[in-house]
DNA sequence: GGGGCACGTTGACCTGGATCAAAGGCTTCC
DNA sequence: GGAAGCCTTTGATCCAGGTCAACGTGCCCC
């Protein structure tokens, strides 16, 4: 159901729901530091939602791209495929986390989106984005700023992935979803992973056994506990410790 | 010395040499797709150079970010230090190319950016920048796929450093290199490499000596000619073969 | 133009993580 | 509620690339 402009008598509780002035995602996501008026104005934009079932996928590499996502709910992974069959994951995203911006480079999707659990995401059609910002200043900077933090976070996986051992890079893996749980409201020390051991190890340039491994040591030192998915970090600095001081 | 805005009988040599409208490398950088009109307002914004020496550093992590440059000629490099004293090579630039995007995400650099040789870039105020694509759409078109571009070829990276084994790194490396020499007009087939072998190492997730046998395997097997920093790639087929094909 | 030094090559050996293999536990879907 | 299959764990073995070491080379600066 497409969203009008509305009166402030017509809002109805489903309006109140999808309307981005409401979500309580906003200081994460793409609304950051806009006033109520610009709000009101991206509200009219991002006016449809879709839901996704648990490893459908969002997008294909190769599809179009006409629109990015800000996750309302759920969680995803997106991963890339070279020819000769290899594939791996390059990130998994959380609520309030855009999703798509690789698209813009070439109007064609460059990587699959996957949802890792049933997830629903909020539609922003590209073209009507780039139309706003032109006349929101904020809404400018900030997407600016969205795009420019994937380009840090990737040199940030680029430097696990190059010079980091596997267990450090676990640990590393652990903290960055620990604080990114703790921004969203959730606990910082007690999770369950939405994704496999395969999953994770692609993620991170390991095989899943060496992940596997990885928890197992992990808990017998006492830094986590681990029962299948679920995780309980124990020990944070005995993380980051491992993690910066291991091969100086 | 900065620029102020000239009428057309002020213009000297030097101001042509330096106008976007009149750079070879229009086609590669910024200002791709605008027209005349538009490519004049750009030129006001981008009016400033900077010479940058082989070893300097053009900016430095941590450092105020301002602006963002566009490389008008030479080679740079961009690393990432880790707390521990690691440090990775993020990325290698060449002409047309954009280096500073990192910085917007924080208002701060997240990298060093080091001329492999003596190099010029244009320096383009990034608050103007912001200014003028809300008024240029195809400017600001530009400038998305330009960050969005970034995103993918990290991604390109994360891929690497993450699935493939030495030689295909190199593969892909050279290749990669040997397409942007292409894009410039220079031969695709011989370039001197700007880098020492420890700085693709690092750029490939691989210790210098890795990266010095990898080189002379390929001599051995008449893929390329190397001496020292001298490169003549004989067989680009055989190069892409082996960088897909080698573990199906 | 010569001396020093950073860069590059090559060899020998070692090791972290991959690979292969097998068995046990959850989840999911009839 | 039961069975099938996926996910995970753990063990044994292997090997690509790291590490350590020594030597060669060319470039740059004085």
């Amino acid at each position: 159901m497409p969203l009008k402009k509305t009166s402030a008598q017509e809002i109805t509780l489903s309006v109140i729901k999808t309307a981005c002035s409401n979500c309580n995602l906003q200081e994460l996501c793409l609304p950051y530091g806009l006033n109520e008026t610009e709000m009101s104005k991206l509200d009219e934009l991002v006016s449809t939602r879709r839901k996704i079932k648990r490893g459908d996928h969002l997008y294909r590499a190769g599809e179009a791209f006409e629109s990015i996502y800000a996750i309302r709910a759920g969680f995803f992974k997106t991963d890339v495929l070279l020819e000769d069959g290899r594939d791996q994951v390059t990130g998994f995203q959380m609520a309030g986390e855009l999703l798509g911006l690789d698209g813009i480079s070439t109007e064609h999707h460059s990587c699959n989106a996957v949802a890792l659990e049933d997830s629903e995401v909020c539609i922003i059609p590209f073209p009507r984005l780039e139309g706003l910002s032109r006349e929101i200043v904020a809404l400018q900077h900030h997407f600016h700023k969205v795009m420019s933090r994937e380009i840090v976070r990737d040199h940030g996986v680029m430097m696990l992935l190059g010079t980091m051992r596997a267990e450090e890079r676990l640990a590393a893996f652990l903290l960055n979803l620990s604080q990114r749980f703790t921004a969203r409201g959730y606990s910082h020390a007690e999770f369950y992973l939405r994704m496999t051991r395969e999953e994770i190890g692609s993620y991170l340039g390991l095989k899943l056994e060496t992940v596997s491994r990885a928890f197992s040591r992990f808990q017998e030192e006492g830094l986590i506990a681990v029962q299948q998915k679920h995780i309980r970090i124990l020990d944070i600095p005995g993380l980051k410790k491992l993690m910066t001081h291991q091969s100086a």
